[in-house]
DNA sequence: TATTGTTATACTCTATAACTATA
DNA sequence: TATAGTTATAGAGTATAACAATA
């Protein structure tokens, strides 16, 4: 457990890493934003998936994989097959043409990593991507623990904006 | 130097600590979004400044500060006086009230990370902070780099995509 | 002529809510 | 009634460009 000022100081780089961010952004072709970026990558690391898969994995809401997604089939980089096990879902596959978008997103951010990072060792970077992973994990767990939240509004986390109850 | 697959590792928890920014700035008070939190940290980090620096503290276009300033000067929250050396500037300065806010966005984050991050070991909450703080050097550095990096030898205009062929 | 800061405009990303079509 | 996905709308963040005042 860590002290006050040690968060304060943690929660500056969250927010300066948006400099990051940005900066990787602009090497993105300019059809292909983040949004776009993110569904291609995560179709290509876990192969063929479901909207609301692909929403969990991204981490935003439903509509917005939903935009994002029909942003990218309208180029023709995935593809949106029925599901035969259930009618209202839609699989998504990557196509020749997306993996080679994906493929040249790939180089670019690699090579722009290799050159931005070159003074780095092969094991600082691996440990900055593994801590952050660990910190995506915590972030997560926190769903369900018996802690005591200051704002006990009793709501699930979902991916989805919740059905109207009526 | 890492290799291609490292890097690629890296980039995937770049996109998704978006997640974590967003679940950050979901604490944040209703009258005080993200913009308006890191003006009030920045000055009551660094003490007074003009524009122009917190510009550069922000990472962000000047236009981008002028609005956030905007916004949290309309609360009341910082001063902004005429420099008397140069007078197209402006020096910020927190206010007794914005101190306050400030105080208060600072507590309540603190405690977002102690839960969240409540089985980090104290070392690393330590070592992801020095990490992201290299991370955004890193990347501050190559502004002016006369080094010629090994892989890109003759081509060009890799940050432009030309427009889309239509 | 250059610099500091402001404003107008446009684009990306996001969440909420309402809607459809299945289950 | 509940779930998978879509769409409409609104809010936050950002960059570019045009502008004012001053250097």
């Amino acid at each position: 457990m860590a002290e006050k000022a040690q968060y304060e100081e943690l929660i500056r780089q969250f927010s300066a890493f948006g400099a990051v961010k940005r900066e990787m952004g602009r090497l993105l072709p300019a059809d292909c934003p983040g949004g776009s970026a993110a569904v291609l990558t995560l179709l290509g690391r876990h192969g063929d998936m479901r909207m609301s898969k692909l929403a969990e994995l991204l981490a935003v809401d439903m509509s917005v994989t939903s935009r994002h997604v029909a942003h990218v089939a309208e180029r023709g980089w995935i593809e949106r097959s029925p599901d035969p096990a259930d009618k209202r879902s839609r699989i998504l596959r990557l196509t020749t043409s997306g993996q080679g978008r994906l493929d040249e997103i790939a180089d670019r951010t690699s090579q722009m990593l290799a050159h931005r990072l070159s003074d780095w060792s092969d094991d600082e970077v691996g440990q900055l991507t593994r801590l952050m992973a660990r910190l995506r994990a915590s972030f997560d767990d926190c769903r369900a623990p018996a802690a005591r939240p200051p704002a006990p509004s009793g709501d699930e986390q979902s991916t989805r904006t919740p059905a109207i109850t009526t």
